[in-house]
DNA sequence: ATAAATGCAAAGCATTTGCAACCAT
DNA sequence: ATGGTTGCAAATGCTTTGCATTTAT
């Protein structure tokens, strides 16, 4: 699946796009990590960007997140958390919230299986939505 | 985004296809739906499958499910429950553990917003590839 | 009778890829 | 100099959609 990669050279282009992914908690898509780099290299093209994001997933340096929307989005923050997806407005936001570790335990245990790691993310409306829900009552 | 539907009327294509979705538990793609649909009904088209099960997970009689592959997978059990996906060979399984929905009410708590329902995926490895990674070493 | 649903094929759209030029090592 | 990386554009592949026709109500 993900071809082997013999050593990886730093590029100014992967420079930016892990700068831009790490300066903001927005969890980007694709496309706007590729506007945010071109501010700063015009000539950047959108391949290299996803070629890019692709490369800093399997390195472990971003986590790619897939919502059912039908694109991706990108967080710098590589530690394992949990996100909270408003189904209105689509904002994703992180939880304040401790990993549970002990669960992966449980599953490993109940299903004889060996557990890496588990994705949490509670749907539901965020709280700008709820307010504007209150204005319009 | 969802077309706002009147009513729903009850066709064979439907009926195969969530049949199809209730008679088995390996999460499948909707191609393999598809598939296994055209045995009953050889000339049922791929656009009527997508159409049905976007229709299904509309109605909440299916769940979809998207993971990092870049096809949704469906769930013929609509009710709450968390997944284990084998990160070797693809497999998702059920985790036979009580859904938690007290951990709603916290995230509620913690950020002001309103949880619906949350989605907890467990990744790593099956039973069936630890036991082949055993026999191979 | 009426409008929802279908089959078919074309279109959409996020993402990937082939290739020649480029550049970090 | 070597081969990883880029920009560009074409291709891919899952999913959606337009339309004429069929079919459930």
């Amino acid at each position: 699946m993900g071809e082997v990669r013999g050593f990886i050279r730093r590029t100014k282009q992967r420079e930016v796009i892990l700068r831009v992914l790490r300066s903001t908690r927005c969890h980007p898509t694709a496309e706007w990590v590729y506007q945010q780099v071109r501010r700063e290299l015009p000539h950047v093209s959108l391949g290299t960007v996803y070629r890019n994001l692709r490369i800093l997933s399997e390195t472990g340096e971003v986590l790619e997140l897939r919502y059912s929307k039908s694109y991706s989005r990108f967080d710098g923050v590589a530690t394992n958390h949990y996100h909270f997806v408003c189904e209105r407005c689509g904002r994703v936001e992180d939880v304040p919230m401790p990993v549970h570790e002990k669960m992966d335990r449980a599953v490993e245990q109940l299903m004889g299986v060996q557990v890496r790691q588990h994705r949490l993310e509670f749907y539901g409306l965020c709280a700008r939505c709820l307010a504007a829900d209150a204005n319009s009552r």
